[in-house]
RNA sequence: GCCAGGGUGGGGUAGACGGUUAUCCUAAGGGACUGUGGAUCCCUCGACCCGGGUUCGAAUCUCGGCCCUGGCCCCA
């Protein structure tokens, strides 16, 4: 038989109704914090995740020729296509911007746990606003779109500028090997690091950052950053409003086009791919021909926010099956549409069975059958029957209709 | 790319010193039943992941691949 391609999942319709309705809260809440919903191609040029994140990355995409030999790729992500698209048309708007985006994301990688090739993010931008209000404001909105999905995470919310300053004598190449040592928390291999390029000194301080508990700790170590004031800041916004992190100025990201703020949530109840959510302060949009704006936005990793919640109870929706012989065919698609004008969900037999395997499939299947014979077509009525308490009357179907809707969900 | 464990009808499974027509449950479709229920009974549908090898004979042994699950690496 053929399979669907590795790493890919077929979503049936009650998990389908599962995502819909996070999806759906994730975007009621940042709507509630003035995030509008955009949309970008699913494929872009190359060129442009290239430009972001390196050559190095091709060999994790879905990359392909166009029939005019154009370089494509499947967007392995979604923030480098807003910032081309606040490039390409979003700069006149006035600033800041709030956006946010749904998503389906490609890579090419091995999947396991609460990571496939095909997989969705929510993910918001807010570009033009340089401010520690717009880093608090980021990991707040973060904070209330997960707290929406139901999931339990840890925070932890860090800043940069500390460790480049720390690491400021050293290369910038040198600097990334470190930084990638420190966000891996690999103790052995940073010492090792350091010790290479005659850095050793930094290895307590550096250690030691990592472990800060407060922002004021920070300092002590750190010395007094330029940044000091606006990280100050920040986080103090995040305590007014009672936001459940933890400082960690050990987190690196380890991407070049982080600028200052960073932060990260992990899922307390998935194995090895736990982390649901990453974030930060960065400048993309000056790769992009357009002005060196600043911005911070997050991405959360909704495969691994569903896979965390696991399964749960939907919301009943109430049902009816029109139940009909053969001379009542019409009649029972004028009485579902009925039904469905006032919205409620209607299944009409297609199947030409008796009426007792058609009420028998209603049973299965639906809160109500409607029964409709030859009687029923003759009189202009409809026989209600309630499958759950077997209760049946023959009425009008203006009453039927009425007698369902007042019976609501199940 | 690497490591470990797996793969039998749609779902769940039995069968493994190699040997009849591959077991059972469930789901689905039909019938008993052309005006009333999920019961019961009967029938039907439907599987050994793919390919090579060993063998008179492979679901079973062997090799390779694919896929699944978890982990490593990576994680924009």
């Amino acid at each position: 038989m053929l399979q669907k391609p590795r790493g890919t999942r077929d979503f049936l319709p009650d998990e389908m109704e599962r995502r819909r309705l996070i999806e759906q809260r994730m975007r009621e809440v940042s709507r509630r914090w003035g995030y509008r919903e955009v949309s970008t191609p699913d494929f872009e040029h190359l060129e442009l995740f290239t430009m972001k994140s390196g050559e190095g990355i091709i060999q994790e995409m879905y990359t392909f020729e166009d029939k005019g030999g154009r370089p494509m790729t499947l967007r392995p992500e979604v923030t480098a296509s807003v910032l081309r698209m606040y490039v390409n048309e979003g700069k006149v708007f006035p600033k800041p911007i709030r956006w946010c985006y749904f998503a389906d994301c490609f890579r090419y990688e091995r999947p396991q746990k609460g990571r496939y090739r095909q997989f969705w993010q929510f993910g918001v931008e807010l570009i033009g606003a340089d401010t520690a209000g717009a880093d608090a404001e980021v990991v707040m909105l973060a904070d209330d779109v997960l707290r929406s999905s139901g999931v339990t995470f840890d925070l932890r919310v860090g800043h940069l500028a500390p460790m480049k300053h720390l690491l400021s004598d050293l290369a910038l190449g040198d600097q990334r090997t470190v930084m990638a040592c420190l966000d891996k928390r690999d103790r052995e291999a940073l010492a090792a690091a350091l010790d290479k390029r005659g850095a050793s000194h930094l290895s307590d301080p550096l250690a030691a950052l990592s472990e800060c508990q407060t922002v004021a700790e920070v300092f002590e170590i750190a010395g007094d950053v330029p940044e000091r004031a606006r990280i100050e800041e920040t986080f103090a916004l995040l305590d007014s409003q009672g936001i459940d992190y933890r400082p960690d100025f050990g987190i690196a990201r380890g991407l070049d086009y982080y600028t200052g703020m960073v932060f990260e949530g992990f899922a307390r109840n998935l194995g090895a791919e736990n982390q649901i959510i990453g974030g930060g302060a960065y400048r993309l949009a000056h790769l992009f021909g357009g002005d060196d704006v600043a911005s911070c936005g997050f991405a959360i990793g909704f495969d691994r926010v569903m896979v965390s919640i696991g399964d749960f109870a939907l919301a009943p929706e109430t049902v009816i099956g029109v139940v009909c012989m053969s001379e009542a065919r019409e009649r029972g698609l004028e009485v579902a549409r009925a039904f469905r004008d006032a919205g409620v969900r209607a299944e009409v037999n297609l199947m030409e069975r008796g009426m007792g395997a058609q009420i028998a499939h209603a049973a299965k299947t639906a809160d109500f059958a409607v029964i409709l014979g030859k009687r029923e077509v003759d009189a202009g009525t409809v026989t209600l029957r309630n499958l759950h308490s077997g209760e049946q009357q023959e009425i009008s179907l203006g009453e039927a209709v009425a007698e369902v809707a007042q019976h609501g969900d199940r």
